[in-house]
DNA sequence: TGACAAAATCTAACCGTTTAGATAGAATCC
DNA sequence: GGATTCTATCTAAACGGTTAGATTTTGTCA
């Protein structure tokens, strides 16, 4: 490797002529100069260091994406994958490079190492509630932005989507079928989104008048047997619900097989709503009615709000919040009359 | 940020020394030096600079993963979601962080820059025919292993899936259940593996009598929509196939669904068996007979011989071949007497 | 106790860039 | 024509580590 010295002594300049050019300024080089610089460079097939670079500038035109808890099958979930495409497409266009951080950055104490990398910034991808990894960045100079866990307290740099409205979204659709008995499917109880759509699932009960005794809520750190199996408890039971509203659609996969291992006819006996429109939603049989999530322009916002940042920008807004969107298909229908 | 300097300041020794403690040798230190370099290094809160540790140690302890062509839809498609999270979760098992490197470095040319990141070694992930990048990355010193994309020339490491196999898996289970016009859904003929699979097809039908012209290949590199167009005209036509095999299972989807736009039913009038076993597969109707692949080995594969290239290991094979299998749903079955 | 080896430590060069400060030469002005 | 400003260039000190080689300290043994 050719070395910026080698291109100096070829060219007949000093290194810094040659680092002038390379960067074009700030220090005005003669036309001349330039171009036996420029020849020496193709002759030794040079390229610049960016180590060395990174090492004196203190930038290294590289964002880290830190993967929380439940990598490594974050990228095929369909969630995390779509934002992961999102951060790509957008990390390509603003030019930088990126970096897969696994969660052991994500222990508290790490940010240092962390900020030892170098790195200009970070984007947490990490969907635990209460996580302050941003914060903990931030203290020690790393700017960060949070994807998917808006907290109320503190409020670094946050890209989510409105989970309150999904989540209205969705229960309206089942109320205004005439759905009174509705399961609510949570998912891991420590995840912020799942937090964020059951404070919003009660409300709704609420305001409707309905007695939140009544309803159900299924959630924990489950795997899909274990989902499987409670929501066949729960269909069983005497009274059973008329609706499901499943905090993603693998688990409206899950009601879904439920349903037809009880001999219950979706949408006729039971309606099912899911949330994320996962590639196999409109597959199912019955197609699953859902709650799309803008996941693509969510990894997206988040390079563009980070990236201002680094440079200096203005930021109009701490939390950007993305609207989800009712997708009706065939899995939801009015409630039997019974 | 604390520097080496500041800790060896603070502590009472030379950099030197503090760089022995650091690294564990590789010379001795007293425990009376070690315990203070510890205590000093812990009060000031130091962190040793990685970019500067590079540039000195010319490796970053990082490794490249090279996205190419269909990027960045890469995240979302089945089988590269599977295989990145094989590499994500072997790059961590080996203490190597990761660096995402989109299409712009495959071109010609560009393996001079990727030299000068200084990464440690490259993951190729880059399907399409005939490229040489991990050629060109060996030349200028940088390791690297191709996945997906066996060349017979000029052998660089490559980890793949055994294409003549699983097309052959394919092809006899449809042969025995009879049928013998068979359609082939390539896809787009740039990919290696659809023309590895294209071959063993067209031996395939040799070595079992059929004349290669009453059979049908629709490739190309559409969209789904095209793919569809062109499977109704060949299913719409006087003799139409008894059976589809196609490239991916979302070729198989569109091929399904073609079937059920011309009132053919899966499997009696017409069977189909796709490629890659992705999670739409199971809850297709009827479920999809597909051949699988092995992705996340795959991905893990590719990160273990890339680590032990760079630790100047022996490599016992150059090309490492995973076995598919066959996946029986219930989307084939015994070709139609007529 | 002095000679010698081993262990511990220090000094300083180096990795490959950037960039502030010094310097030399050319152009401008009165 | 000498003072003054510009422009182009060079020198050398960073950036924050590692690591040979030199030097000092400690330990061993006759």
């Amino acid at each position: 490797m050719a070395t910026i010295r080698d291109v100096a002594r070829e060219s007949g300049v000093s290194v810094a002529t040659v680092s002038y050019v390379l960067n074009n300024g700030p220090r005005a080089v003669s036309p001349a100069a330039r171009q036996r610089v420029t020849e020496a460079m193709a002759r030794l097939n040079y390229h610049p260091n960016s180590v060395a670079r990174s090492l004196v500038r203190r930038r290294t035109h590289c964002l880290g994406v830190l993967l929380g808890a439940v990598e490594p099958e974050v990228v095929t979930n369909n969630y995390y994958a779509g934002v992961l495409s999102g951060i790509f497409a957008q990390a390509r266009a603003s030019g930088y490079d990126l970096r897969i951080l696994t969660s052991h950055y994500v222990e508290a104490g790490e940010e240092h190492h962390l900020r030892a990398q170098q790195l200009d910034g970070a984007i947490v991808l990490v969907p635990l509630q209460g996580n302050d990894i941003a914060s903990r960045l931030d203290a020690v100079g790393v700017p960060a932005v949070v994807v998917g866990a808006s907290l109320g307290s503190q409020q670094p740099l946050t890209v989510d989507v409105d989970n309150a409205l999904g989540t209205r979204l969705a229960m309206e659709h089942l109320l205004a079928l005439g759905h009174r008995r509705i399961v609510y499917l949570m998912g891991s109880p420590q995840q912020s989104s799942v937090q964020q759509r059951r404070c919003a699932f009660e409300a709704i009960l609420r305001e409707w008048g309905i007695a939140p005794e009544t309803q159900l809520t299924i959630g924990g750190d489950f795997n899909s047997a274990v989902a499987y199996a409670e929501i066949v408890r729960c269909l069983a039971q005497p009274q059973p619900p008329t609706a499901v509203f499943a905090g993603n659609d693998d688990l409206a996969l899950q009601a879904l097989k439920a349903a037809h291992a009880l001999g219950l006819h979706v949408p006729q006996d039971l309606s099912i709503i899911g949330y994320d429109d996962s590639v196999l939603g409109p597959y199912l049989t019955p197609p699953l009615t859902t709650v799309r999530q803008p996941m693509r322009q969510i990894g997206e916002a988040a390079v563009r709000k980070l990236v201002k940042q680094i440079k200096g920008e203005k930021l109009t807004e701490c939390v950007q919040l993305f609207t989800p969107e009712l997708i009706v298909r065939g899995s939801t229908a009015e409630a039997p009359h019974a």
